[in-house]
DNA sequence: GCGGGATTAGGACGCTCGCCCTACTTCAGG
DNA sequence: CCTGAAGTAGGGCGAGCGTCCTAATCCCGC
């Protein structure tokens, strides 16, 4: 359908700006623009502003689901597929360089917007964390596996933070090896007790 | 004087607001209903808004400095020291709950506006930087001072996103745990050295 | 107590925003 | 063809923004 193309469009760029230029800051000119569709003509689309933002991050939810769905699958052990998640760093790093994490600058900026819609913007996080946790479990951490991934998922969001505020690619280089080494000791101590 | 009374009242103000809600988000009447004054008296005091965030970010790096000062005369060992800095997580946990952490915050939404002054705020990372580096290399770590400081930095600020996005103050006393932990290792190791 | 600079109040300005309305075009099914 | 729904264009709306101006007030040295 025509209509699901411009919807889909306009989602696709919201998406782009909103990671760029943040949420607020990001008008429904600016969209249009890039869609190259009349201002007027959102209200067509999405009644408000919030709405975009709704299916927006319905749409990352979505994709991230699917990342994490193809990692499963490829990874052929849980230490590869934690792996991947690490390695989104390195994927990534010339857009984390420049504007930070998705996930985690998004969040942070509805939090302080008092957004309603931060916690369904948190819900990537947590998507990612029982992800996470599972694939800790697999590799025999039951105990402390939530705690392993929120330690994972935060050091990512620091690598991010720091990379972004000092435009430094090495950085996040340099503390994707120290993560991997953590990794390979959280798997040889268990990887013994099997 | 009066004069600087008010100006400092401004700052003081306009800096818990763009911590709370963000720079953008926060505007000339919301900082004039917290200091009681009119809106147009502002341009008497400073002439836009970039000049405020200047005044912020400059009040900002002066206190930061005045707490690493202190915490240099107070803290007896460099292992000390770094504690302090790993610890202000633990004292404004209530604050990093709900708005995550004043100078990753800051950085980030100026990234993302693209404004002028974020190189000012990123001198708030290397204020720290440079500190926690000076201490790691009293502790004998000149080989990777630096690296270990921007690790530990950028394990602060993942931290104190998750603990935001999630409003979990438990989690950030277990990474703090953790990282006191890590810092123990890097003493030990270096304390036989010497 | 008076003159003059420091400080303030209040509101006007031009602009952009999100939101909304209406008239126009497109196009498929009868 | 005709029709009606789907989709688009363009602009108006009220509000809030940062900015700026001016008149009133405060307060201190003479």
């Amino acid at each position: 359908m025509g209509n699901k193309k411009t919807r889909d469009h306009i989602i696709e760029a919201a998406d782009r700006l909103f990671y760029r230029q943040g949420y607020e800051h990001t008008s429904f000119s600016d969209i249009a623009d890039v869609v190259r569709i009349s201002r007027g003509n959102f209200y067509y689309h999405f009644k408000t502003k919030d709405e975009i933002l709704g299916a927006v991050i319905e749409a990352r939810l979505a994709n991230t689901q699917r990342m994490l769905d193809r990692w499963e699958a490829e990874g052929k052990t849980p230490a590869d597929r934690i792996r991947s998640f690490i390695h989104i760093l390195i994927a990534n790093r010339a857009d984390i360089k420049r504007y930070g994490c998705p996930v985690g600058t998004l969040c942070g900026e509805l939090a302080k917007l008092g957004h309603a819609s931060q916690g369904e913007a948190n819900k990537l996080f947590t998507l990612f964390r029982v992800w996470l946790s599972r694939q800790f479990v697999l590799l025999g951490r039951e105990a402390d596996a939530d705690a392993l991934a929120m330690h994972l998922l935060a050091r990512s969001q620091g690598v991010a933070t720091l990379a972004s505020a000092f435009h430094d690619e090495t950085f996040i280089k340099q503390e994707v090896r120290q993560m991997d080494d953590w990794l390979e000791l959280c798997t040889e101590g268990t990887a013994l007790a099997e």
